[in-house]
DNA sequence: ATGTCAATATCCTATTGA
């Protein structure tokens, strides 16, 4: 069986609704994962979704901040959250489908704008969120799963527009890109998306603020696809939507695809 | 490159987060 995943950072599930309507109709992936709700769960238009097929979500949110779910065509079974580094947000949330395939959906924190914990505590939380993620896997050996999410890092040089202008900023520095290593590598998880795609420049990201976001082109890559070693080989045709950031309306991040046949 | 976008609280404007 071949099943599609997708991710979106969708920047506000209500405000975006008919933006996700018309991802799962144009794309139909056999299951959406998508963060930053800023949702509680019973005011997330299921509804609209399950319309279209995908009347199986599990969820978790609260109110203005954060929120993560996972549509599904498929019967998915809630495997529960975890609050990693004790924040108190709702970043985290895992499902099993009927497969066997456990699929974790991940909002990494951004880590505010200055990479020195000692003067901003919210990059030390985004270390701290990843350092528990690694010592949650390594006492946790994931097996045929799949992770994917806003990881809120871009991890190589060609991951962002400019590997030496970014250095210093959030997202890419060196102790984040370490941090992100020692998760990917205590969980033995494969870069699905780079897997496949291994050569070139590739961004999931384009700020705001930027007067013309396509012209300038100025992106990163923050949000994967990861899957385990025994079905990464399973996984084919990655996809970046970069269309989707042109949308009226948009986010401002583009939705990732992996296909798998297990 | 201090620009844009979204949610919240208090109210139609400021603050916070990204």
């Amino acid at each position: 069986m071949s099943f599609t995943i997708a991710t979106w950072n969708i920047n506000s599930v209500r405000l975006r609704a008919p933006l996700v309507a018309q991802l799962l109709t144009e794309e139909a992936p056999d299951v959406l994962c998508l963060q930053e709700c800023k949702s509680p769960v019973d005011k997330i238009p299921a509804e609209v979704f399950a319309e279209l097929g995908y009347v199986h979500m599990i969820a978790r949110g609260q109110k203005g901040y954060n929120g993560v779910a996972i549509l599904s065509k498929q019967p998915i079974e809630d495997l529960g959250d975890k609050d990693f580094a004790d924040l108190g947000h709702a970043r985290h949330v895992a499902g099993r489908l009927e497969n066997g395939v456990t699929i974790h959906n991940f909002y990494v924190p951004a880590g505010g704008d200055v990479a020195d914990r000692e003067v901003n505590e919210k990059f030390g939380q985004k270390l701290d969120y990843l350092t528990d993620m690694r010592d949650w896997f390594r006492e946790h050996r994931p097996e045929k799963a799949i992770l994917v999410g806003d990881l809120n890092i871009a991890p190589r040089e060609d991951d962002v527009w400019s590997h030496k202008q970014l250095l210093k900023v959030v997202s890419h520095t060196p102790i984040e890109v370490d941090h992100l290593a020692e998760t990917q590598e205590s969980g033995q998880w494969v870069d699905v998306t780079r897997a496949d795609i291994p050569e070139g420049k590739l961004y999931s990201w384009w700020s705001y603020r930027a007067r013309d976001w396509d012209a300038a082109d100025k992106g990163r890559r923050l949000d994967h696809v990861w899957a385990t070693a025994d079905i990464s080989n399973a996984a084919h045709s990655s996809r970046i939507l970069r269309h989707v950031r042109g949308w009226d309306k948009p986010s401002d991040h583009a939705p990732v695809l992996a296909t798998f046949d297990l």
